[in-house]
DNA sequence: ATTATCTATAGATCTATAGATAATGC
DNA sequence: ATTATCTATAGATCTATAGATAATGC
């Protein structure tokens, strides 16, 4: 599909250079689309790479979905997540680079991902495996330290037991006894690429 | 200082529109400025913002200085910083907006914050009072929590409690001890315009 | 027959510079 | 006298569209 492929361009730019400063034309070229086809597609370059971003989080949204998804415990849900996405910097670069570049303006707002992690924050508020005020803060407070993480891999090298170390963080902030934040789950979160994509949310 | 203008004008600019998609002429307009005179200061548009965005750091680091200079207490320190920096959308609109666009990139490159607060945290885990492993990564973990609780302020309306929730949580991912954690020091940070700003650090 | 795509281009916009003017330093 | 600033503009680049061509649906 034409469209998808204008789409698939502009993810690749926004995560090769951080930044959305193209004309058009290379977009079409990288698209293998002719230039005016742009214009059936989308109105302005802003429409595209907005496009592009909801594409890019939809996606990220369903390999969280898929690995999380047998898990029972919400607090071992929100580390599994946590690992998982910083593991995403090597197996799908253009998802963490798209995160860094605007993830920060989505993390509040309804993409899919937010209203979920919300249900799971609420869930495990009532019945008491966390300990939190506010929901919508708390929630904030996740995704900044996901996206701080994902931050500082891109730039600096992570020692191997940073995922781990920060999904401690995230439980610990979540409130849960230290005893359990300490208990390793290190190695349970697979490669995604290794898990099923059903999808199902 | 011409430079400082158009620093200013770009400062205005990135804060307002929450990316640089401006061409130097309304720029040099906003400073008050020959168009050509641009040239005489910055060899490229990016170098402007580049240093408009450094320009907004420094400030927003002075600031941070100035309103914790006389705390003793490392985890004061940081729940002090984490309130102000929450305060600043009203008083400084400016550096707020500033932080959310770019914040993110700049949370672990040595902007003078970043080697403070990791000196800090280094301290705070020394003398055992902070319980946290990976300086680095508890660093990362921290802004992002306030880059993106910055972010939450902006779209949403916050309660007037979320500046002291949010340093909650900081100090209980810090590793403090629940007890110590809620003992609300709500009212201690002045507006950052009341505070004397001797900028040492 | 209808819809999507491509090529070519007009018009607008933007950058970078040249040359003229104004401001500052000695 | 030297340096900074301004105005004007050449050349490059980019967007948006028109019209021709190709692909698809009936």
């Amino acid at each position: 599909m034409t469209r998808q492929a204008l789409i698939g361009a502009a993810r690749q730019v926004m995560a090769e250079q951080g930044n959305t400063d193209v004309s058009i034309q290379p977009i079409a070229d990288r698209a293998d689309v002719g230039f005016g086809t742009f214009y059936n597609h989308f109105e302005t370059k802003d429409a595209l790479f907005d496009a592009a971003v909801a594409d890019a989080l939809e996606e990220y949204g369903q390999l969280l979905d898929a690995a999380t998804a047998e898990i029972e415990d919400t607090a071992e849900t929100f580390a599994a997540g946590v690992r998982l996405t910083l593991q995403l910097a090597a197996s799908h670069p253009e998802i963490t680079g798209i995160l860094r570049f605007r993830g920060l303006q989505h993390v509040h707002s309804g993409t899919g991902l937010g209203p979920q992690a919300l249900r799971d924050l609420e869930a495990g508020k009532a019945s008491g495996r966390f300990d939190i005020k506010d929901t919508q803060v708390t929630l904030g407070a996740v995704g900044g330290i996901v996206l701080a993480l994902v931050q500082l891999g891109a730039t600096n090298d992570l020692e191997a037991t940073a995922g781990e170390g920060t999904a401690e963080l995230v439980l610990r902030m979540l409130g849960l006894p230290a005893e359990e934040v300490t208990t390793g789950h290190g190695d349970s979160a697979l490669p995604a690429s290794d898990r099923p994509r059903t999808g199902h949310r």
